[in-house]
DNA sequence: ATACCGTGTCACTGGGTGGTGACTTGAACC
DNA sequence: GGTTCAAGTCACCACCCAGTGACACGGTAT
């Protein structure tokens, strides 16, 4: 059609990220993406030899994962100062890009029914992205010797993870309901009372 | 082939077991359910009316949630005394639990990529469980007014069901290694740490 | 002009899926 | 023994999927 290969090849890839954000990995074909982005399929196979080196260039052309900068923002805009004060601080930016992130929530989703070559190639970039956040961390405010600080942050972070991926499918979860702010802001309101509580106790 | 209707309807539930212990969710269908069952898909129409009603009747007879009774075992086994020494109890037996269910952890992964009436069904019952645990907590010690139990029980719950879900297909988060004993430990510690710091912790 | 080659189109195969109608088998009942 | 009816079998449909080979177009270099 447009005779350019090039932008083809991008239609394809914005055609994925479409597919993708809106109805997953689960529905994720040949057919289905070559229908979305108004293309010949036989053009997948010719320029990214199937699907699975098509969704290789795609993963590596995405940012799905904030960097550490981005997932600080503007250190600035907060009062922070002790080390639990920074976690905490971490842990509701974390969600809040989250939420803003559809794909990486499906990329989540993804990494959890089905463990391939790409699915781990993700999860290894995804905790590259977190141990840099551990770092960061560290950084701020040494942690103490006698609390397993990465353990419990892997805690609280799959915490907010499996909230998340929830919501988009069931608005309820032991009870909270997180289809309003408010539910939500208890559980900020928790992320906030167990790290000040178990970073900074004075044992 | 057995002649005999309750028999052939009990092969295809168990076969519908099988399938989504070994497999999930995602290649449940029809025809695969009538192959493993060894029995021809028509009866599964005739008795059961389609996929969707399996599926309800294959829900409504499986127990894939223990009773609390279950979760708790034992009374005597443990030497908890504090509310916070039984939510570390509570937690810990859940987590070997879900380990030892891997019917459940397949409910729960299809409760994350499909909102419909079914698994709003079984979320449902889930979340009956989940707030019965609550209750028989409180009666072992008054929650503080000050500090949001439930909420906190609900991160701490969802990043335990996270990580189990996960090491079925990647064995490290946030660094921590899965794949051993070990990291669970180290889970484990820090759940107790949590547990024993936000909920006894004297502000 | 023409031969060439990259880009895009079309039509097809083979196989799996959900779903249905028509058939056979077997046992209980008269 | 013959009838009846439920339980089980077989063959088929329409559909969607991944993947491939053959062809049409349209610039470009010669």
């Amino acid at each position: 059609m447009a005779r350019d290969k090039e932008e083809t090849k991008a239609r394809i890839l914005a055609a994925v990220g479409r597919l993708l954000a809106e109805s997953g990995f689960k529905s994720l074909g040949v057919n289905a993406i070559a229908r979305e982005a108004g293309v010949d399929k036989v053009l997948i196979y010719r320029y990214f030899e199937g699907l699975p080196l098509l969704l290789q260039s795609f993963a590596k052309e995405g940012d799905y994962w904030p960097s550490v900068d981005e997932l600080v923002g503007d250190e600035s805009a907060t009062d922070a100062e002790t080390l639990a004060d920074w976690m905490a601080y971490l842990l509701s930016r974390f969600s809040a890009q989250l939420q803003e992130r559809p794909m990486t929530q499906e990329i989540l989703r993804w990494e959890l029914l089905e463990g391939n070559e790409l699915t781990r190639e993700l999860a290894n970039v995804r905790d590259r992205f977190a141990l840099d956040s551990l770092k960061f961390l560290e950084e701020k405010g040494s942690f103490p010797p006698d609390k397993d600080i990465p353990a419990i942050s892997a805690v609280l972070v799959a915490g907010v993870v499996y909230l998340m991926l929830r919501t988009k499918s069931s608005s309820t979860f032991m009870g909270i309901d997180f289809s309003s702010p408010a539910g939500w802001q208890r559980i900020q309101a928790a992320l906030d009372t167990i790290v000040q509580l178990t970073v900074d106790g004075k044992p």
